[in-house]
DNA sequence: ACTGTTATTGAGACTCAATATCAAAAAAGG
DNA sequence: CCTTTTTTGATATTGAGTCTCAATAACAGT
């Protein structure tokens, strides 16, 4: 019994529409970022996928990555400095970040009025907003009791 | 005629309470960056620093730009794949930034209730906002005239 | 199925921002 | 001036991400 992961439609029709292919390799590898709750980075998959016994290189880890973010299946949430930070935004609602600088926990939280805010903002502009990253940085409700 | 730079109070007291040095390096780098009004990155700052003449290792300016963010005074605003970004924060008022995905061009833009409504989803949470920062990606006025 | 065309793969070289090393130089405080 | 501790800077190193290019695989047409 093979799980069909979601977005797979979604990325199959943005290849075709460029003249690219369907290939094994990015296949597998949109399968196990699909398998991926929460928020990833593109070396532990290719970590992953290699203990695993899945066959992809880095290069193509990467490459497949990257046209995933164009393809919009997935967002840069963050780059620290040990390399850049994603999360599938299929079958996932937007969200936004809290960020704790003690613990390093993460919150998500959305928020409708917040979105409709910015659009009021970004039409104040003549600006047509596509996506945005919202990331609040301070200390969670456990650590600020520690204190 | 010497301006001094905005900051250098409050980089001195931060480097003097942890036991830390104000060098020539030091002041030249902070002096360079204060001079800088927008958005500029290491390699850019180190090169300017060079071509004037103004002695400072790149080991250095690194060095001082992470100090400076430990301190506050400057803010990480995004990272491309050719580096980080940063802008100073002292003697700037806050605010917030769209991104054109066609032209680069950035615009920068404040809102109260923006900041207030974001507060307001901090307590909810029990988190305790110190900082935040948001981009919001797409098409500005005159890219989308041209469509 | 077979074939020709064209995109893709993968191993490893390469790039480039950023950090680590460590001996020599410079502050700070007697 | 002398001692101690921090800083500097030239250079080596790291590491994420990309590029190269020959070999291979996907797709379209027959």
């Amino acid at each position: 019994m093979k799980s069909v992961p979601p977005g797979k439609k979604l990325f199959s029709s943005f290849l075709r529409e460029r003249g690219q292919r369907i290939t094994k390799e990015r296949t597998l590898i949109l399968q196990k970022i699909s398998s991926c709750s929460g928020h990833f980075d593109p070396e532990s998959i290719y970590m992953q996928m290699r203990e695993t016994g899945l066959k992809a290189s880095r290069a193509s880890v990467y490459r497949t990555i990257n046209l995933m973010h164009e393809c919009g299946l997935i967002e840069r949430v963050r780059t620290t400095d040990r390399g850049s930070i994603y999360e599938s935004t299929f079958g996932h609602k937007h969200h936004d970040h809290m960020l704790c600088l003690q613990c390093g926990k993460v919150i998500e939280f959305y928020s409708d009025e917040l979105e409709s805010l910015q659009e009021d903002i970004c039409s104040e502009q003549g600006f047509q907003g596509k996506s945005h990253t919202l990331e609040i940085r301070g200390f969670c409700r456990k650590c600020r009791k520690k204190e």
